[in-house]
DNA sequence: TCGGGCTGTTACCACCATATAACCCTTCGC
DNA sequence: GCGAAGGGTTATATGGTGGTAACAGCCCGA
């Protein structure tokens, strides 16, 4: 299953900062981009496309919320998540930010830890909107539509069949036993016959047209391309 | 489609702060409601199922971090906006209080004008349900003058018809669910019996004469061209 | 080689979710 | 007050879903 990292650009002049935050977000696993005034901060932003931007307000060619506003004009950058950073803790700014636009507004100094915290959260609550797509090779798991693609041909599963493909997928190659799987798509209370598992598991087999799940005989079963 | 105002539950054991606060909330058009202590807010939060619930740390009873695990425990309350209010500027407060699953953390003491933005910040990446026009293909939707157009076909929907193939519409592919259907058009607290999401389906896909509402059995319906 | 344990496969069918139509109550314009 | 439209319920039809049974095949140990 592939979650792919997110992107970050961080835009400030100041390159102890740049470096700082740099370190702590790759460190939590995210992709960092960098860049020293608010030109560059712009142009890196079209070519990588972020999932979030941090933005310093005062730089050199533009300011921060300049630069939050002219990317918030651009349907590409709707929805992006933007963070002022500043060491003007002066109200007005600060209401004028978050009006622009931003989604958070933090002051230097900042504590690093305390940053990646937000940081996190901000992400939290974005993912609950999002589907969890799963994507393995050629194979696309999205239960908002409720479809499975192999390759460019869509798929209709049922809905117990979707579930049942769904759970193990989630975790590729790890075994499922049979009674892990009756509890988690069926439900702890619910008692179904011993054939009902393989039955459902050939027709998605036969769905699929792929051999995407095999038998661990005398366990269970598990996702595997 | 339901604009009712926003609820927000303020808990803090300072009476200034909460007058304060509730004021201000209020004149932006908020519904504000208030508890003093951690276990009047956990009592208020159920019966009022508020959108937003700002925690003070400290407080009797229980700490705010302790509500918010509390809360975020409940299905009911995974999706609510939290705010921790503290006085303490500690960062491992800080740091936990985020992680546990709060959206912001404010340090007192608070100017009210910036605390109203960051609210407004959270409320806006909330609901993106801006009224905007749709046009899918040959099919427009627009909802400020409630006409849908097929080709060059001016159709007439009543509300509720409008205000459901709306909804599906601005996700097209995304599955709802019967519930989430229900919340979204009829609001959460109305009790509608299980057929009338059908016969409202059929009267859409009656009236426009094209097939652009899928089911998807046992799960919801989707809009697809 | 035989038999038991386990899974694959097929056919069958009950039941549940949805489709559909008919009906009723309320609201609103005239 | 009346008719029309909105919006909800109920009853019945229908098809897909998903469970079961029955049997075939395979692997492995005795």
């Amino acid at each position: 299953m592939e979650t792919k990292p997110r992107k970050v650009l961080i835009a400030d002049d100041e390159p102890d900062i740049l470096e700082i935050l740099k370190y702590n977000l790759s460190n939590e696993g995210y992709e960092v981009v960098t860049a020293k005034d608010g030109d560059e901060a712009l142009e890196k932003a079209r070519r990588n496309q972020p999932d979030l931007v941090i933005l310093d307000v005062m730089m050199p060619k533009k300011t921060g919320v300049e630069v939050c506003q002219l990317l918030r004009a651009q349907p590409a950058f709707k929805e992006t998540l933007i963070i002022f950073l500043t060491a003007v803790n002066d109200e007005g700014t600060q209401i004028k930010g978050l009006e622009t636009g931003a989604d958070d507004y933090v002051s230097k100094p900042i504590s690093p830890k305390v940053f990646l915290s937000r940081v996190n959260a901000l992400f939290r609550r974005l993912n609950k909107t999002e589907a969890r797509i799963l994507t393995i090779d050629h194979l696309t798991i999205d239960p908002e539509r409720f479809i499975i693609k192999v390759g460019e041909a869509e798929i209709i599963l049922a809905k117990k069949e979707f579930e049942l493909l769904y759970l193990l997928a989630l975790k590729p190659g790890r075994v499922f036993l049979r009674n892990e799987i009756l509890n988690q798509v069926w439900g702890n209370d619910v008692i179904v016959g011993d054939r009902t598992i393989d039955v459902h598991i050939r027709k998605i087999r036969q769905k699929l047209g792929i051999d995407c799940i095999t038998t661990v005989k005398g366990v269970g079963y598990k996702f595997e391309l």
